[in-house]
DNA sequence: CTGTTAGCGCATTCAG
DNA sequence: CTGAATGCGCTAACAG
């Protein structure tokens, strides 16, 4: 624990004990189907049935029982249940490694907002794991996994040669992948946007604009998204017969550091883009926000068109030029998916689409 | 669920089956501690002593066990332990309400990690519900506590008369608050800041810039943190004797919108303030947008501090002049104080202060 | 130091 | 249509 000590001990507060409380505590102590059996005149497994509402039971009885249950607070235990089910209709969902610095990227708690939905739809839970390093998240899953604490895992991030995803294929353990697999991309089931063709439509909007002279601006290079929205930027000016230079393209770090050191770069170039496709709203900030400090004005100097369409896009200062790529959908269908995995695992491998969006605000000109 | 179909039916692809998986799932049908006790020859009840370690068991014998449960495979079963133990070793942590408002707040993600860290480190697991209404979070939490699928839960806000809160505290289920409780104060475990006193002395820089008319920008002013923050402001003016508007006030959303109203009728007032006192980062962002949009500067215009500091007050032109109330830290001993007391449910009601750091950096200059 | 027994709360045969 | 019996996988007495 990175925990730095202070805690003001002098502002313990010491709650006085009280009286019913203890009574409640005392009644508390679990109610069980043997209890509601007894209350309510029938047989243990009746209780059950009609927990499960099975249609062999009498209207009368189901009504009985039920009033029963009401009457003693009773319900269901669930790790009791898990055990006999085999399923705890619960679904893991896994951040990319560093979690610091993923969650920081509000493309993250909005997919969560779309897995929420439907695990909340299908009374399912969640159970979230943030671990900081590589090694931390390969235990939690190896926990969720082997302890049955789930019925399937969602995967937020792709990595090559990833020890967490092989490990969920060499088990044959139901996940689902938001973005594109790296490898066994027939077997593994995906949620992902078309990046190919965004990229080259986002870079054919700026060149119908008028510009000649567009750089990309990506993540790492080692992700898929980055790759592919690349790949389309690279089509787009191919197909219109312009210049694709090695010196337009930049790749940095997701955080405001990148922005920087890409700005930097980019002023540094004797002929300088009139373009930028930049693959992440969040570095369209930093890029934004280290041009206007070098005194340049976004659309006037440079147009800047991205990705994700995350809020803060609407904030920023020209509002940007981006395409949605249906963050919420991209969770709440791989949740969808995740789930029916898990409850039929001959479920075949999907590959589902989610199709983009443009947005268009003011962070584009003419040239 | 509010999904619009948007599945590419033709681009499914069905995955080969493959021989082998068939065998590796027979194989999987759970290897249990029964089956480790036979290969090593001992009984059940060893092989469990082994797992907790007991040290009532020869090393030789530990030995042995240890080495068929890895032969083998061999994993405990969570739902099993659970249902014994009475205990899930889980916490659950609830978002406040409107959850696709509150995630955007980059608060949230990093309490999160917080909690995330710690929750990992003591081997917990973590729920997260975030229930779009306050009726589904109500729900959710019921299932949590009565289903006992949870052996505490954090709460991220606090409410006035709030069900949740007053569920949790009828069933005597132990649970803190991130932030301060509405009531019954002494009972409930909290960790916060000393937002009055943040408040004050962000003001006090202020004025020692020689402001002299400085507004308070703040969230809902239902919300605990607002009204501290405000109180602060209120008596740093006080204490300088300056004059102390109501006029001066202005309440807004958390989000975007609210940014722009709050500019709006600040630029209409006769007299304008110098100094802006805005009670969270995310509305200074919208604040600031606005305020360029109308063609005035910060900080040659308006000098302006805010709350939180969250990685975005980094990124924004002017970088932002915050209090760091350490974000981490809140979640971080949230989840500590809330493990203890799921484990010594007699432990007392405690108050957990994170001392505030001020952040200077470009939004404020000399009057 | 280790094995035997019992039971956690529930679902599910199999009888009636 | 309902009840009795059995077991899910594990832990915890109580014996040895």
């Amino acid at each position: 624990m990175k925990i730095v000590g202070s805690i003001c001990q002098n502002n313990v507060i010491i709650s006085e004990e009280k009286q019913h409380k203890q009574e409640k505590q005392r009644v508390k102590t679990m109610v069980t189907i043997k209890d509601v059996a007894k209350a309510s005149g029938v047989s243990p497994s009746t209780v059950s049935r009609v927990i499960a509402d099975n249609p062999r039971i009498t209207e009368d009885t189901k009504k009985k029982v039920r009033k029963a249950m009401k009457k003693l607070g009773y319900h269901p235990n669930v790790s009791a249940r898990n055990l006999v089910a085999k399923s705890t209709k619960a679904i893991g969902v896994i951040m990319p490694s560093p979690a610091n610095t993923a969650l920081q990227n509000p493309f993250f708690p909005e997919v969560l907002r779309g897995i929420s939905s439907v695990i909340h739809d299908e009374r399912y839970s969640m159970s979230l794991s943030t671990g900081e390093t590589e090694e931390e998240i390969y235990q939690e899953v190896q926990r969720m996994v082997y302890g049955s604490y789930v019925d399937g895992v969602i995967l937020l991030y792709s990595r090559i040669n990833d020890r967490v995803t092989n490990f969920l294929l060499e088990n044959d353990f139901p996940f689902v992948i938001v973005g594109k697999p790296y490898d066994h991309e027939t077997e593994i089931t995906h949620v992902d946007n078309d990046n190919f063709k965004a990229g080259k439509e986002i870079t054919n909007y700026l060149i119908g604009k008028g510009h000649e002279r567009i750089a990309f601006i990506g993540g790492s290079s080692e992700l898929f998204v980055t790759m592919d929205r690349e790949a389309g930027y690279n089509t787009a000016l191919q197909e219109a017969g312009l210049i694709n230079l090695d010196a337009y393209k930049i790749h940095t770090e997701f955080l405001k550091s990148g922005g920087r050191e890409a700005v930097e770069y980019l002023l540094s170039l004797e002929t300088r883009p009139t373009g930028l496709v930049v693959s992440d709203d969040l570095i369209s900030l930093g890029i934004l926000s280290r041009l206007e400090e070098s005194g340049f004005r976004v659309p006037q100097d440079f147009s800047l068109v991205s990705f994700n369409n995350v809020y803060l896009s609407e904030i920023t200062r020209p509002a940007l030029t981006t395409v949605d790529v249906k963050i919420y959908e991209l969770g709440a269908q791989s949740a969808k998916a995740l789930i029916e995995k898990t409850q039929n695992k001959d479920e075949p491998a999907k590959r589902i689409m989610i199709p983009h969006k443009m947005v268009y605000r003011d962070s584009v000109s003419e040239v």
